[in-house]
RNA sequence: GGCCCAUUAGGCUAAUGGCAGACCCUCUCGUUUACACCGAGAUGACGGAGGUUCGAUCCCUCCAUGGGCCACCA
């Protein structure tokens, strides 16, 4: 035996090191754009990278990691990319943190500079995680050919956005409409439903009167926004509520204000809530703002973007939110139409940053039209295969859900910018494959001028006309979701492209299913008109040692790093293998188990080193031993290759590994020992040399089969043993023919002999009389003899 | 509040309409020309209540507990 395994007690870090450091600067990996073989992609999730990779990033992409490298061994040239995502809040809230800075003093070119800097700091730290943990991207390096890094803020990137938004646009798929958003009027922007916290707020719960106009009567209604009053739409009741059917069709007086507001049943209104009857505001909250749309009421709007209420709230204009509802009580009170105030806690949106309640006020938005997409995506849904199969359920209920079009539009930053110019009642379109950014560049002269949606000429053709650039920036989802675009490298290379789409795999947490897979669904179909994946594979979370989720608050963060320092890539790699099937269950990720990985490394390792230390016979004439392991490991092959492609590791993991230790190491290497040795020359030559044969035969299979999950250590022993992992072909099963059943009653009666030693106070191999070998078991007979000695 | 998923030994996990199988821990014994990060063995489990069935850990219903996602409502 010589090499590096002789030298080797131990699978340790250092040689980890080395390995993954070869990896990273070689280019093994590496994309063959001109290859033959089939393709297979993988749309890989580009994590953000305001943050250094948590155990989640880590864990998911071992796992992709092993599809990408048993599709090698299959044959195919796989596409497997990293992609940085650099696009919106997180950067953008990472970059005021770090520096100190608001965009609202510095202004958006230096606060961009800012989120740039930021960007250039953490890149390295997390690709750095990525390599460390083998994982095989087809590169490291941030480029423009197929496989290599792309970054989400690139220009080409962004470029691409902006074409597919160029196209919907000029096809009317995306319109603008006016709709509620979310107010911080502290930092005078609207924020997204990410941003907003939720906190318990002290308030009153007043019960004010209104007057029916028809019958004069008084009724009594509750709310925690008196101040609103003036701009009710509408006072509901629950249909079942009979106190209040009499009203049905009856017009509301409202008080202080006297307007007029229909009454009408609606499930909406809780019967035992409050009194039963709601007066509906349009900017109460989303609920009533949908309430409006769906009954078609005009909504008044009464707050102003800096909090303070309009000439709509009449004696309350230009007082703030809070005050005006003092002043409103105060009114109330003094025209006794206060019933009575009730203290409640009220779960109250603020904004995570400023603290500041939320208002919602209406504004105009980009859209993108989805609604009558619907059927046309579930048809397209039922083409690509889940994995697990009820994983489609997610996307199914999201989609039963979605009642509006999809706004696209957010005043931010460090985004993709809209590209749109306006002038009086001219919009100017570019032509698509630029990244343009209107918010500080004046639209090309070649860009379309339209009015009323038609086009009307070139910028080139208005030379007077003054452009004022759009500022606004798209959704991050919207770059997000043509990821599968642009690792296919749709418009840039369409001949590739063609050959590429759809992507093979889409590998995604479940929690983004109603974000970036159904998006990225529906982009693909508009874009292409068919499923842009054959394979959907979701996975569930990693959770800490307790079972619960980790977070940053909570202090129980399992640091991957750590985890990589201590262990090594290959222990947590055998063990995310062996934890469980992830697309069906959490996993539990628990130091201890992953240390005790390392000890199936180690008896690897020594197997390895057991069976280097015989030649290896070139061929052998087998003794039906040798025939029963190999025809095991050879139906263990298949049924390790068929889950295999259903993207299960876990089950063929665990067969490899019992495999591995019980009946090879235990009982296989324990019976032939003897004969391989053959130091007595109790056995003959051909004997012997089926011994070692099939050793060697068992080793390598294992390896290949391993390979995937463990592609370091696998492919360091079978260098010693002259063969390339990275070469060799994950092998078809050949058919067995043994009684694969007596590999059992082999394991029985080796430790029915052991257990009999035991009882006897005999070394193990100390001679022992008197047991008698099964008659289905004589075929073996001499090898079982001579490992148990027995006389 | 809506939806989804889980509940198996001290911990973690698997399979199954008819003996519930590993691993870690614990205990006992042992050291064999790969391995003490070893070997042999032992203890120990189907959340609760109903139902379907000849038979239920598995199928159904309800309850309890835990977890997740979404919505958070006058």
């Amino acid at each position: 035996m010589a090499g590096k395994l002789a030298e080797i007690k131990n699978w340790n870090v250092e040689l980890e090191r080395e390995i993954t450091e070869k990896w990273r600067k070689s280019s093994m990996f590496k994309f063959d754009a001109k290859t033959k073989k089939k393709i297979y992609s993988i749309d890989t999730p580009p994590p953000y990278i305001n943050s250094p990779i948590h155990m989640g990033h880590a864990v998911t992409y071992c796992f992709m990691d092993m599809f990408a490298r048993y599709k090698r061994m299959k044959g195919f040239e796989v596409l497997f990319p990293l992609g940085l995502d650099r696009n919106g809040l997180p950067i953008e809230m990472g970059a005021e943190k770090k520096f100190n800075v608001s965009p609202f003093v510095v202004g958006r070119e230096k606060f961009m500079e800012y989120c740039e800097k930021l960007l250039n700091e953490t890149t390295i730290e997390s690709t750095d995680s990525f390599a460390k943990l083998g994982i095989s991207f087809n590169s490291y390096e941030v480029g423009n050919n197929i496989g290599e890094v792309y970054l989400t803020d690139s220009p080409d990137y962004r470029a691409l956005t902006q074409s597919t938004f160029i196209e919907l646009y000029r096809k009317g798929e995306v319109y603008e409409d006016n709709r509620i958003n979310n107010w911080d009027p502290k930092l005078q922007t609207t924020i997204a439903d990410s941003e907003i916290d939720y906190k318990d707020i002290q308030s009153k719960f007043s019960d004010i009167k209104w007057k029916v106009k028809e019958t004069g009567e008084e009724i009594v209604i509750g709310t925690t926004r008196p101040e609103l009053i003036c701009t009710c739409g509408r006072v509901i009741f629950n249909p079942k509520d009979k106190r209040y059917l009499h009203l049905e069709g009856k017009t509301a007086i409202s008080p202080i204000f006297g307007r007029e507001v229909k009454i009408k049943a609606h499930p909406l209104a809780e019967i035992d809530k409050g009194t039963g009857l709601v007066m509906m505001c349009s900017v109460g909250d989303l609920s009533d703002i949908q309430f409006f749309r769906e009954q078609h009421i005009k909504p008044v709007i009464a707050i102003n973007k800096d909090g303070t209420m309009n000439e709509n709230a009449g004696f309350l204009q230009g007082l703030k939110v809070k005050q005006a509802r003092e002043k409103m009580i105060e009114e109330l009170r003094s025209k006794s139409l206060l019933v009575r105030q009730t203290d409640i806690l009220h779960r109250t949106p603020v904004s995570e940053r400023s603290n500041a309640e939320i208002e919602f006020i209406e504004m105009p938005e980009f859209y993108l039209k989805q609604l009558d997409l619907k059927k046309e995506l579930r048809e397209i849904i039922k083409k690509i295969d889940f994995y697990p199969e009820d994983s489609v359920k997610i996307l199914h209920d999201w989609m039963d859900s979605i009642s509006i079009d999809w706004p696209i539009s957010r005043r931010r930053y460090y985004a993709t910018p809209i590209p749109l110019w306006y002038s009086e009642e001219l919009t100017a379109l570019p032509v698509p494959g630029e990244y343009y950014q209107p918010w500080k560049e004046s639209p090309p002269e070649n860009s379309e001028v339209l009015k009323n949606g038609k086009v009307i000429g070139k910028v080139k053709d208005f030379p007077k006309q003054k452009w004022r650039g759009e500022e606004r920036v798209f959704d991050t989802w919207f770059d997000s979701s043509i990821s599968e675009l642009v690792i296919l490298k749709y418009k840039s290379n369409p001949e590739f492209f063609k050959k590429a789409y759809p992507a093979s795999l889409r590998p995604q947490g479940k929690e983004i299913v109603r974000t970036w897979l159904y998006y990225t669904l529906l982009r693909g179909y508009l874009e292409t008109g068919k499923p842009c994946f054959k394979d959907v594979w979701i996975h569930q979370h990693i959770l800490d040692e307790k079972g619960k989720k980790m977070s940053k608050s909570l202090g129980n963060i399992i640091d991957p790093q750590e985890i990589l320092k201590e262990f090594g890539a290959e222990a947590m790699r055998l063990w995310a293998s062996s934890e469980g099937d992830l697309s069906k269950g959490d996993f539990i990720c628990s130091k201890e188990k992953i240390r005790a990985e390392l000890k199936t490394l180690n008896k690897l390792i020594n197997i390895s080193k057991f069976i280097l230390q015989f030649e290896k016979p070139k061929k052998a004439k087998l003794s039906d031993l040798d025939k029963l392991f190999i025809d095991y490991i050879e139906n263990l092959t298949r049924e390790t290759g068929e889950s295999y492609e259903k993207y299960d590791f876990y089950h063929p993991i665990a067969s490899l590994r019992k495999f591995l230790w019980d009946s090879f190491a235990s009982h296989y290497i324990e019976l032939v020992k003897n004969r391989a040795y053959n130091a007595e020359k109790k056995f003959s030559k051909e004997e012997s040399e089926s011994a070692k044969y099939t050793l060697y035969y068992l080793l390598e299979r294992l390896l290949v089969l391993m390979h995937p999950v463990i592609p370091q250590s696998t492919s360091l022993i079978a260098a010693e043993l002259g063969i390339n992992l990275f070469e060799s072909e994950f092998p078809d099963a050949k058919t067995w023919k043994s009684k694969i059943e007596l590999l059992e009653k082999i394991t029985e009666f080796n430790s029915y002999v052991w257990k009999a030693k035991k009882e006897k106070n005999l070394s193990l191999k100390a001679e022992i009389s008197g047991i008698e070998i099964p008659k289905e078991l004589k075929d073996f007979e001499k090898d079982l003899k001579f490992c148990h000695s027995l006389i």
